[in-house]
DNA sequence: TTCCTTCTGGACCTTGCGGTCCACTTTACC
DNA sequence: GGTAAAGTGGACCGCAAGGTCCAGAAGGAA
């Protein structure tokens, strides 16, 4: 078996170029992060990952483009992985609040950092390809968020008579406006109280199924 | 009475050249709606208001910066206001669906153009000024919401246990978020999906309270 | 070892764009 | 109508940043 990688038709990666491929997107991850897509230059790149312009567009003949969407592909991988193992198992209210909890908390840290917002943002806007990666991304967790939501219907504690899909679109919606009220003032509370709220919704319709319905106590939002 | 008019202290505008400054910043708001802040130069700003260079710098000294800035401010402006005259009288269910309709059709018509959007991506992380001048914009948007939900909650339509700030925070992240959405994929589902799911958490609530207790019609989100 | 491919370094080119300068015109007030 | 301030046009500058090129080093298969 050879032991050079093939990464598409017609190249060819040694050990060696995989790793330095590696790095460079990483590296360019990081700068993004910190600076945006638009400020980080392709000298900054080079500097942070200890490499030349030449290996920057031999690996990524397409330049700055390219290896943006790389780093756009590479982050959205890390989106979905980070909220699990909640988010493939929203089977119960504790399962739910943990994923809420994780979301938060991942979000609080990263703050203005946040490198799905920075390329959604940034790329979205302009590069079809990374349009279409964000769509595909967003509709992957949205699959995610509706199984949960199917889940939870199954065994009585959501309102069956909710469309399951709607309402995983209306979370993604309210993860989405908390970060992006976060990336703009700093302030996660509007994160908070949107998942809050929403769950709350949830919760509250389960309740109000006839075979399991005790009125009385409204949700408690705080 | 004098007819320059005065700007600040020591800049003083004629007739004409407030109608310039006016049109220069007209200008550059549709070009950042069509191409982005950042993707917006000024040679394009200058071409689409038939000016010159020496006007964009006479009448914003700040250069690039200032002049989005300007336009951010214009801009904000104009958010608040389109959603007159619903916004102002959020005491019924019936105004409330009327500013969620005319949000959903603003956004819809504007699609990948938000101006509020594209600025508060694109310059609130770096601008300090840009970003005070989006918290202020979102304080203003959530203390309508607010006096909205709190109006509702003195009729009984909305349970008074809730936080009327938070849930006024909340509906403001499902705007975001849906507008997030829409600009990153062109779809405007996210954005219709959280505002209905919210405000039928919002209706579901004044059910609940005891002395309108009427349930059975688990309230249809379609 | 030999030969071919991949990998690397860095000088260099090109261009787009923010910003400057200065001469000229128009407006406003006396 | 004179004069000073405000408004206007456009040539020009400097530089940052994406992108090119080529010579040479390192790695792998025979």
């Amino acid at each position: 078996m050879d032991r050079k990688v093939q990464k598409e038709v017609g190249a060819m990666l040694t050990a060696k170029g995989a790793a330095t491929r590696q790095r460079i997107i990483e590296g360019t991850s990081a700068e993004v992060r910190e600076r945006g897509a638009a400020a980080t230059t392709l000298d900054d790149v080079r500097a942070r990952t200890s490499t030349s312009k030449s290996q920057i567009f031999h690996y990524f003949p397409g330049g700055k483009e390219e290896l943006l969407l790389a780093v756009a592909a590479y982050e959205a991988e890390r989106v979905l992985s980070d909220q699990e193992p909640f988010l493939s198992a929203l089977t119960s209210w504790e399962a739910w609040h943990n994923w809420r909890d994780r979301v938060v908390e991942r979000y609080r840290t990263l703050g203005v950092h946040c490198p799905l917002g920075v390329l959604i943002t940034e790329l979205g806007r302009k590069t079809p390809a990374a349009q279409a990666l964000t769509a595909q991304l967003l509709e992957r967790w949205q699959e995610r968020l509706r199984a949960g939501v199917a889940a939870m219907q199954r065994i009585g504690e959501i309102d069956p008579g909710l469309d399951a899909d709607r309402t995983a679109a209306s979370l993604i919606a309210a993860v989405q406006g908390g970060v992006a009220v976060l990336l703009s003032t700093g302030r996660a509370d509007h994160l908070e109280a949107a998942l809050d709220t929403t769950l709350d919704l949830l919760k509250s319709s389960g309740r109000r199924t006839p075979e399991l319905l005790h009125v009385g106590a409204s949700g408690d939002p705080t």
